[in-house]
DNA sequence: TGTACATCAGTGAACGCGCGTTCACTGATGTAC
DNA sequence: TGTACATCAGTGAACGCGCGTTCACTGATGTAC
């Protein structure tokens, strides 16, 4: 039956929303159509009513973590303290737990890299990834504020994604702890 | 029919070889078993005559990527000379542009991380690695060089992951050089 | 404002496909005597 | 050394399963008049 607008609307967002997270968790090949549409509420028919395609719905993930993101990004303070919170945070226990609700670079940049359709906008999310990082926080003026925005992002993720790929908990902190070492301002 | 032990033997670390090869450039969930034993010139049916089931397949691939990745350091000067052209070498567009024969964890962390029969090996090869780095090669004295290596391995991994992640051969580019900007000795 | 009808999101059965795995069969190899 | 037989890797058809996707149907919503 047809049902208004507005809740159409939400429902879509809702699909979006818990596609997101659980593509982050657990991986794009892993989580099925229909387990998206299960977590949303709806049953898996309904889906192409909403996109076109699976692709299609993981695109629109990526863009939605993008400004995700981004707006996660912009809510820390504008300073040296700033940053450093950044990345305490980023490399927490607690976002090496949740990957659902955490950074999808860390989470699926290695799945993305394989699916063609999908890399321009990986792309895009990488780009403002770390346009972000080297305008929002200060740099030494010194240093060329880009080129350390592009170390800390990649030691960000190779950090992360070990720390995930590892069964033993003292090695996963010991690599999240020597990277935030690394990565603080002294 | 039967067939002579030694051929046997050598069918069994051909089909190693090239699911390793093929698990680190298209990833595993995308290579099929029956793929792999195309690929060693078999039929998929003998597969099971060699290997217990795919994930110990994968298993077995993880192990024998572990001694690979050790010998190939093995192999470098242990000078900072040495430790800088192997920066270079795993930062290269050639290893950047050919996982199959590269690093596996740039290329299969993130999947491995996601399965739980494996994730003891995984762990092996990254201690295995954090090891080689750190013992193989000269680090400043006053430094703890356990601490250099894991910051290293995680910004080794993070850049390869995002170089391969993104679709602009210059942003690509760009990553590669400036992490390796940021990880040679000055 | 009321009525008739077109719209379209949701449902759940169904389809086609590729996958991991199994199986009956083959026939040269290795072994027991 | 020769013979009879058990072994076992390879083959390709087949199985069961889950997946992405399609489809006929439903019925409240939105719209045209």
């Amino acid at each position: 039956m047809r049902y208004p607008a507005a809740e159409t609307a939400k429902k879509h967002e809702r699909i979006l929303g818990e596609a997101t997270r659980l593509f982050r968790d657990r991986g794009l090949t892993s989580v099925s159509v229909g387990e998206v549409m299960k977590a949303a509420g709806l049953t898996h028919g309904s889906f192409y009513n909403h996109f076109e395609s699976k692709q299609s719905l993981v695109d629109e993930c990526v863009k939605h973590a993008t400004v995700q993101s981004l707006t996660d990004m912009a809510t820390g303070e504008k300073s040296a303290a700033g940053l450093d919170a950044y990345v305490a945070n980023y490399l927490s226990a607690g976002h090496r737990d949740d990957a659902g609700n955490g950074c999808l670079m860390s989470a699926l940049a290695s799945e993305i890299g394989r699916e063609p359709t999908i890399r321009p906008t990986m792309t895009h999310y990488v780009q403002s990834f770390i346009a972000g990082l080297s305008t929002h926080f200060p740099w030494p003026k010194k240093t060329n504020a880009r080129r350390e925005a592009i170390q800390m992002t990649a030691t960000l993720v190779g950090a992360m994604i070990l720390a995930r790929a590892v069964d033993d908990p003292a090695l996963s902190n010991e690599i999240l702890d020597a990277v935030q070492t690394g990565l603080i301002t002294k």
